[in-house]
DNA sequence: GGTTAAGCGAGACGGTACGTCACGTCTTCCT
DNA sequence: AGGAAGACGTGACGTACCGTCTCGCTTAACC
């Protein structure tokens, strides 16, 4: 069945008013009660909807992300197929971090609400996308550590540190040397020491 | 005056009483008053003592990685001072990998009850030693930014995750991957590309 | 238009499970969603038929206590027309109380969901014949009073308090000793007392 | 360990809001919350004092009617012990419908929202007493089933019914009017019936 | 026997109250 | 006098139920 007319309305009233509250004082010091309150709606039609709170940020990130997912599968190099792996991977973080930085709070409520990053549906597609191109860049090497590592670099922390004093840049840059020296490195140069 | 022996007595009870708990359970799934109880003690008192969660398993942690610090700052090579930036960063990944698998639970507790991670003093110890040694060895790299970077790989998420299938040392390897690439690669390679 | 078929078949089953399970759990510890699962229907069927949960479990009552209205009015003596007031009385509580035993978890239901007893059909039926009674035999007492208060007795607690002891026909007669008492009384007996 | 001050004053302050609110919209259109409200303190607080609905309102009609239980058992005649039993039972009537009329509303909160009347502690100790003094004045009848049936027009609903025509007087005298034929029934006049 | 519109069934939905839980505080008692 | 004890106040959470609403289906009456 079709989502009925109320229904929507309501869930977009909701998203709205939680997307404000959230971003304006954090997760822990909105209830749910508040976001009802100001969407217009009772409570128990927000549970009724998303759950719990972790739903309700998880909704929230989705409508936010969600539509980057397109951009670095689907859409014109550099982010997307079309350019080298180094190209499209410079891309990707520098594109990443923006995105994050635009909406830091939200990211860090989520961090607080989910469970395991690695259990997370839009952190394994990011995950599989630089794992997939450091493989094919540099097939030798552990190419699914390495990209967990990477993307170690975009939680909100650590995001919200840079912001700080202004120089999310530096942390792109940081990345990209990072994986100019990986795809750079000789092959081979690290054999003997992965056995420690 | 010194500790009253009964307040030392209790207070080891709760931190004994603490461990087993949050790592059996969880932080979230142990309150104060469980704690309290298992340490045959009110719950006053862990608040008198701890001021809070976020208190209690701060104390539990120093308890923990305290020792450490001493390893990495005045013990013998390769850890301690006296062997080269490389093999000490190496082997201070390699301890720190270690150190944080065996204390995963109490770990995952601390990063859902303290602040930011930047805050705290224990990381920040970590992060001057390891941006201190990438300073020593590349002074031409942001050596802070990219000890975040590699410090990321130490958030619990990651480990617990690598712990799950039994390859931790891939995150060890991954981590001297990471080290090595950037100690051998050729100075101002990365110049051009940090303007993006 | 007559009942649709399918119409009546739910109606019924709807009836069937409610009895069951207002009678083996009582009306507070049963939900419309509950009796709708039981009877194989969804929960709007449920609503539409009896408006809500006092509609539904006036259903039943009505379904068990409308045959027992034709006994008082039109069947044989002593319980119909044709013997004296306090025999009929007699019979009438007799009856009464057997029938309300036999019922008492719905009539339970029933008193809890419902307003007040004196605007209820049934009740004032009782009352009607039992006032009407005591005014035939006994026209100088005020009938209408001493008919509540008679009635009073046939409350659900009282007669679960009863049955508890297996001592309904101690009710019975305590009825029938009332109502030999104000027949059998002096006229004009109570006379300087009532202005009190 | 004596009553904290605060948690004294927390508790008449809920107790005066209950009240208020309770006769002035009846027990299912005031909620817990909006007693606490009113009562300014947190929903928490009106559950840890008072468990639920029902102790509150327990609460309250224990405040209203305890002092009433001194005055039929220690206070002065008629009401108190020294009259004799029909006297005694005249003067309890009266002065029970009395104070139920005043707190009608109260009642009915407590009727609804309590289990069974019999278990319930005042309504005990009024049958024990009406039922004890039936006793004294007629020890061959069934003072215990009379007293339950003699105390079922106290009900709420009835007494509702008879305040609204402004006739709670006639519920006395009927009242009055039993007993009196009670007491004064010829001994073993209803003997061969009770069998039935 | 096919058509159709009114009644009916289904269950998602909005709303409200409830009771629970854990936190952190406070007073009081004990050592 | 400092520590221990636990009652207390607080507010968020998630649950349960009610009654409503919309939409799709069925069925019985009519062509």
């Amino acid at each position: 069945m079709a989502e009925r007319a109320d229904a929507a309305r309501n869930r977009r009233a909701i998203l709205r008013a939680a997307e404000e509250l959230l971003t304006a004082h954090g997760p822990d010091r909105v209830s749910l009660e508040q976001v009802a309150a100001a969407a217009g709606v009772a409570k128990g039609t927000v549970f009724h909807r998303f759950t719990n709170k972790a739903g309700l940020i998880g909704a929230l990130i989705m409508e936010r992300l969600g539509a980057f997912q397109q951009g670095y599968t689907e859409g014109p190099p550099p982010l997307g197929p079309g350019a080298p792996a180094r190209e499209r991977l410079d891309a990707f973080f520098t594109a990443l971090v923006d995105l994050v930085s635009r909406n830091v709070a939200l990211m860090a409520a989520h961090e607080r609400t989910s469970g395991h990053r690695q259990d997370n549906p839009i952190y394994t597609a990011w995950h599989e996308h630089v794992s997939g191109l450091l493989r094919e860049a540099r097939p030798d090497l552990d190419a699914e550590a390495l990209g967990h590592i990477l993307l170690g670099a975009l939680h909100s922390d650590l995001i919200v540190h840079m912001l700080r004093t202004g120089e999310a840049n530096r942390l792109v840059s940081a990345l990209q040397t990072v994986t100019a020296a990986l795809l750079d490195q000789p092959r081979g140069a690290n054999e003997g020491r992965a056995a420690l």
